[in-house]
RNA sequence: CGGGGCGUGGCGCAGUCUGGCAGCGCGCCUGCUUUGGGAGCAGGAAGCCGGAGGUUCGAAUCCUCUCGCCCCGACCA
């Protein structure tokens, strides 16, 4: 491609607002275009390292047996319905209504398809198991898209979905789809970890998210460098500190004028936090969100609750801050709230309340507290279960050692889905003994827009992106200096012999034959960070050849014209050979 | 959905408080000079100031409504 006759411009200064770098230099270099909020064009730069990357995708499933095929992006309602999300998702998926008022939606995802499709295709025992995937389009009207591409509206996934005929072989496909997104993240020069996830609205029985650890993540993961503990915060366990054994006391009320926080509480009666329960109310959306149901969360005053697992204990499809009006109607007094003696309410209690004796809670009376409160005796859970959020610092589950916590930004994820799919559409088939019997399906993702986002992310410096030889949209930046595009000039004559050249010997070859400055050119090369460059001038050749270098560094070599096709191949052989030569793949788990 | 902010040539911004000729830098076009890290000079094109309504002799500026975008939170595979 001639820059001189290139779609798209680079751009001095970012637009205003502009914070990931990612974005920025995306942006900046001409890769990318905002329409609207959370929705991009890509440029023909981006596209071609999309492409890269949507290579290197269909490789590594080939590799572990998928099929490619193409599914719609348009969906009719019923499809959804049949599985029960479309009441269950809410709001993030777009629904609309065609000429003859039937209702359809913008897939976000596409099992119902797939399970609609096994039900046709898939009769026998012999014709399992499967992988099939497709690169598809998705849409989901998130209510805050941000940082460019990392998160966005519309976007393009490589989904694809196993199927089999019971959960050793399902977990067998997990475990493929485990090794090779480990090597597509390594292979385009991305770092990544597997951390356990929730399964959220897919369903399903495991769930892994592949992370890219960046401090302008959005999700919480903690993790342990002692044994490998790896979660995300949303269900990550931990050793919780634990309460003094003690004979249960004779429960009595005391005046604690103005203790509404626990803080406060601990301060007045000169006891840990950890003396106290903490109540804290919330609605719980039941039925795929369509029945309120008012929820005490009941935990030990040193810890937080954790919202995800609170909701999966009590299978709510959201949570919202319960308001002072429900929360007095069952009996209870804000700021000085207890479950005992309340009504109309789900009282979960975190496993930490029904193993810490004699605790001080709300009396439900303004201005006083119990003491001496004890789960079971006092008032009776209907759900006791871990609700609490782990946090920087707590011990491991496995180990015991201090974790830590990071920001992250999920690239990929694993679901073993079970036969959640299959059996709400009627996927089955017939095994050896003729007995009909369930599909078990996997679910596995990843974004082609947010991975190069995220890449962009790990390789850029001050000048501008630094891509991975095996994304980079083009193997090298031919820089012609000194002399109009099409003028007499030496350099731009060799130039055009060496671009074609180059291109016969199948290196993709972007060059730069604008009528620009030296410096005008290394900074748009810079920003564009093609990984190898060649400059091409009056000065060079007056060395014998042309310069070549790697984006990264700052020394050029002086390589004859002759030996530049060779030269060059070598040098992305090597740097794609690194690549490969660096797959991790840690141990399942 | 709650809180905050911003919409002025392609991009970045000033002007708005205190109403009175629509500006600056970059980019773009033409010419001359220059030519190895974002050149200099000269000339030029380009904005119904997000939109609608209102107040006023007069509105980018004041008022009302509305649309769009960004940030924080809630939410989210």
């Amino acid at each position: 491609m001639r820059l001189s006759t290139a779609f798209g411009v680079t751009l001095r200064e970012a637009p205003g607002g502009v914070e990931a770098a990612s974005h920025r230099l995306l942006l900046r270099a001409g890769y990318i275009r905002q329409l609207g909020q959370g929705l991009y064009s890509c440029l023909p730069l981006a596209h071609r390292a999309i492409t890269k990357i949507e290579d290197i995708l269909r490789e590594e499933m080939n590799r572990i047996g998928g099929q490619e095929m193409t599914m719609p992006v348009v969906h009719p309602a019923d499809v959804w319905r049949r599985s029960g999300r479309y009441d269950a998702v809410g709001p993030e998926m777009a629904r609309f209504k065609d000429r003859k008022n039937s209702d359809l939606v913008l897939a976000m995802t596409h099992e119902e398809v797939v399970a609609d499709l096994c039900r046709t295709e898939i009769r026998s025992h012999r014709q399992l198991p499967q992988v099939v995937y497709h690169i598809q389009t998705k849409f989901r009207d998130d209510a805050r898209p941000r940082a460019g591409l990392i998160r966005v509206r519309e976007f393009t996934m490589k989904d694809s979905y196993t199927l089999d005929r019971d959960a050793e072989g399902l977990a067998r496909q997990y475990r493929n789809h485990y090794e090779a997104y480990f090597r597509i993240f390594w292979r385009c020069g991305l770092p990544t970890i597997a951390v356990g996830s929730d399964v959220g609205m897919m369903g399903g029985s495991q769930a892994h998210e592949f992370m890219y650890l960046t401090p302008i993540g959005e999700d919480t993961l903690v993790l342990c460098d002692a044994c490998g503990y790896a979660a995300n915060r949303q269900i990550a366990r931990f050793r919780k500190p634990e309460a003094e054994a003690e004979e249960p006391l004779p429960i009595r009320k005391v005046a604690t004028p103005g203790a509404r926080t626990i803080r406060d509480l601990g301060e007045f009666l000169g006891i840990p936090e950890s003396g106290t329960a903490k109540a804290v109310f919330l609605t719980a959306g039941l039925d795929g969100g369509l029945r309120e149901q008012l929820v005490l969360a009941v935990i030990r005053g040193d810890m937080e609750v954790n919202e995800t697992k609170l909701a999966n204990a009590v299978g709510a499809s959201w949570l919202r801050p319960a308001e002072d009006d429900a929360i007095r109607a069952s009996g209870a007094v804000p700021g000085y709230a207890s479950p005992i003696g309340l009504h109309g309410v789900t009282v979960v209690c975190d496993d930490s309340i029904a193993a810490s004796p004699n605790l001080v809670a709300g009396a439900n009376e303004t201005g006083f507290h119990l003491l001496h409160v004890n789960a079971g005796r006092d008032y009776e859970p209907d759900i006791v279960t871990d609700i609490a959020a782990a946090s920087e610092g707590c011990a491991c589950p496995d180990c015991g050692e201090p974790m830590r916590t990071s920001r992250g930004v999920e690239v990929g994820n694993i679901f073993q889905l079970g036969t959640r799919y299959g059996d709400a559409v009627g996927a089955s088939f017939l095994d050896e003994n003729g007995e009909e019997r369930p599909i078990w399906m996997g679910s596995y993702g990843i974004g082609s827009g947010r991975l190069l986002a995220c890449i962009a992310e790990e390789h850029h410096d001050d000048y501008g992106l630094i891509w991975p030889a095996s994304v980079a949209p083009f193997d090298v930046h031919l820089l012609p200096l000194g002399g109009k595009a099409g003028a007499a000039d030496e350099s731009v004559r060799c130039a055009e012999e060496i671009y074609r050249s180059l291109r016969a010997a199948g290196l993709d070859v972007l060059m730069d034959d604008r009528d620009e400055r030296a410096g005008v050119k290394f900074a748009d090369a810079d920003l564009i960070g093609i990984p190898l460059r060649v400059v091409v001038s009056r000065r060079s050749l007056g060395r014998g050849g042309v310069e070549v270098r790697f984006r990264e560094s700052r020394d050029a070599d002086v390589i004859p014209v002759e030996r530049l096709a060779d030269e060059l191949a070598a040098r992305r052989a090597k740097l794609l050979a690194e690549l490969d030569e660096g797959i991790r793949i840690p141990a399942f788990g």
